[in-house]
RNA sequence: GGCCCGUUGGUCAAGCGGCUAAGACACCGCCCUUUCACGGCGGUAACGGGAGUUCGAUUCUCCCACGGGUCACCA
């Protein structure tokens, strides 16, 4: 039996707080009833992806929603890891998609990370002394232990137990080695422990875990509901040699400290809930309420579901913004995926926001769900066809100033023009969804400009070339800018019929061989002539727009053409 | 391999012992329409398998299969 007070001690002796002190240091909030306090704990090894904004859109709702607080730390205890400028860039990130701060840290007007609240520092590896503080007290009361075996000794110990070949690990030998391992752990000495120190040994301090895994621990989680899992035994790491915690030890002071009452994280953490139940219990702490997410998954090369990773497209949110997704459309979409009743409730309320809809944790799904660009796409174009032409006319020319300057630029340089493009179709009842992305406008549209125009389509064989010169010419001689559309249309009408091409629609439908062509196919030769294709928005509109000189030029350019 | 989670159409999903098993996306057809987009109408398409409980199982229980996750001084 170990002297636990000259164990603590001896491992800690530059630690002179207690636990006591940390308590009183981080007061308890006084938050309304039912206020959630929630966060997101991201470490600063690269970007946000898809995975994490999934459960941290429902953090920010459950908290912003129930008048509560949304914090956010920085996990930096895995220096080796660490990117710089990793944090910065996740902050920029999440406040783009609508998830802002109340606390913790946020990006200050020197452009470098800061604290905001009284809970901080919100990086952990500021914390070490308080960290160490509770790791002290666990020793004290016999439920941690040093281990002064090195990485590099362990790394030979488990040598089949690398990652890549984690999977033909003789799975019967290596536990059987990790008990003999753990024992032996447990069975060093005072003398050997005093030894150590003395000589400066860099030490772990593990978790004496009372685990037996043949018992299970009844749980709820608020997610995925009942479930039982078997109690943990695994004399896990605590304290790092480098004296900063793991994150299991880390989240639990944390989460303690800064009174967290839900925990939101993806299910990948399940298997070591055990783990932190256990911890929660050794340190006398209240556990919070645990909410595991299920994952997003994309489909192989085999057709199988793998967890969406950072490599895969979809996973970076910058990849969004390039492709030109709005914000505001990939909200709408991570909604539709986190509430089965959201697509339901925007039906009935289409102009609120999406932070209106009352969130709700038992209309979330339990099983992880692929992602799909095909629903993203449709929950982007209606997204975007109730935005006005201004605000249109605004993101297109900053996304193309970014990512296509040539086309920005032409925007840029007129943009009443732009934005009189943009209104063709727009308001109303049922707005035209020609965008998807941003990234849709310059097909969409830029035949608008001279610089961008082009004869992409051109007219089918079955034509009579002297039919198309016949309307075009015919065209040139009455068009009008002054007509309305109706005139304009009778126009367009009478030179049919003049070719032998019927304004009947009806009458062309029903029999087709009975006539030269239709209304259609003459539309259809001025389109080409004036857009470069086949398909455009509402030609009449386009004129208006595009003013007479300009038609005239392209139908003439066309009529020499032929 | 142990442990944990999951399994309704191609995808997201309602369902919570009795239903012709919703809806959305995608796909197909028709209508509207000068093209496209929109909109309207309709269509193809699903409860992983086997036992059991029950008058009756998509719904409850068990087993199996499959899929996923996890087994670090990473989070």
């Amino acid at each position: 039996m170990l002297d636990y007070q000259r164990l603590a001690e001896l491992l800690f002796p530059q630690i002179t707080t207690t636990t006591a002190d940390m308590e009183a240091r981080f007061p308890q909030r006084v938050l309304p009833e039912g206020a959630k306090v929630t966060r997101f704990a991201p470490s600063p090894t690269g970007f946000v992806h898809f995975g994490g904004l999934f459960p941290t859109t429902v953090a920010e709702r459950l908290a912003h929603q129930s008048g509560g607080v949304l914090y956010l730390r920085i996990e930096d205890t895995d220096a080796k890891r660490e990117v710089p400028g990793a944090a910065e860039g996740l902050i920029k990130t999440l406040a783009t998609y609508g998830i802002e701060f109340d606390e913790g840290a946020i990006i200050g007007e020197d452009g470098k990370i800061c604290d905001k609240g009284i809970y901080g520092p919100y990086k952990q590896s500021m914390r070490a002394e308080i960290y160490q503080t509770y790791a002290k007290q666990l020793v004290l009361e016999g439920k941690a232990y040093p281990c002064f075996t090195s990485e590099e000794e362990l790394e030979e110990l488990h040598a089949i137990d690398k990652k890549a070949e984690i999977k033909n690990t003789d799975w019967q030998a290596e536990a059987e080695a990790r008990q003999a391992e753990k024992l032996a752990r447990r069975a060093i000495t005072m003398e050997e422990i005093e030894e150590n120190i003395a000589k400066g040994n860099p030490f772990v301090l593990r978790i004496l875990a009372d685990g037996d895994p043949e018992k299970k621990i009844k749980f709820t989680d608020l997610v995925k509901g009942n479930m039982e899992i078997p109690e943990n035994d695994e004399d896990f790491v605590l304290l790092k040699s480098d004296g900063i915690p793991t994150y299991h030890f880390a989240h639990a002071v944390d989460d303690h400290l800064r009174g967290t009452t839900h925990v939101i994280r993806g299910e990948e953490w399940l298997p070591s809930l055990a783990k932190h139940l256990q911890l929660f219990r050794y340190l006398g702490f209240k556990t919070p309420k645990y909410m595991h997410i299920a994952q997003i998954m994309r489909l192989d090369e085999n057709g199988n579901k793998k967890k969406l990773s950072k490599r895969d497209m979809g996973a970076n949110m910058d990849d969004y913004t390039r492709l030109g997704y709005c914000p505001e459309a990939v909200c709408e979409y991570v909604m539709t995926l986190l509430n089965s009743n959201y697509e339901e409730w925007r039906m009935q309320n289409a102009d609120k926001s999406y932070k209106d809809f009352p969130f709700n944790i038992k209309k979330m799904s339990c099983s992880g769900c692929l992602f799909d660009f095909n629903k993203l796409g449709d929950v982007s174009k209606n997204v975007i066809s109730k935005m006005s032409a201004e605000e249109v006319t605004a993101k297109v020319t900053a996304w193309a100033l970014q990512f296509d300057a040539e086309f920005g630029k032409l925007l840029e340089s007129d943009a009443e023009f732009a934005k009189a493009i943009f209104a063709i179709g727009r308001g109303g009842k049922k707005p035209r969804k020609d965008l998807t992305t941003w990234a849709d406008a310059k097909a969409y549209m830029g035949f608008f400009y001279d610089e961008l125009f082009a004869l992409e389509d051109s007219y089918d064989e079955k034509y009579d070339r002297a039919d198309i010169k016949a309307t075009l010419e015919k065209f040139i001689e009455c068009f009008d800018m002054a007509d309305d559309s109706n005139v304009w249309f009778e126009k367009i009408k009478a030179i049919g019929a003049e070719l032998g091409y019927t304004a009947d629609m009806k009458a062309y439908k029903a029999d087709p061989a009975a006539f030269k062509g239709s209304v259609a196919d003459i539309s259809m030769f001025i389109r080409v002539a004036v857009t470069g294709k086949l398909n455009s928005p509402d030609m009449y509109s386009v004129m208006q727009i595009l003013g007479r000189d300009k038609v005239v030029a392209r139908i003439e350019n066309m009529i020499n053409s032929l």
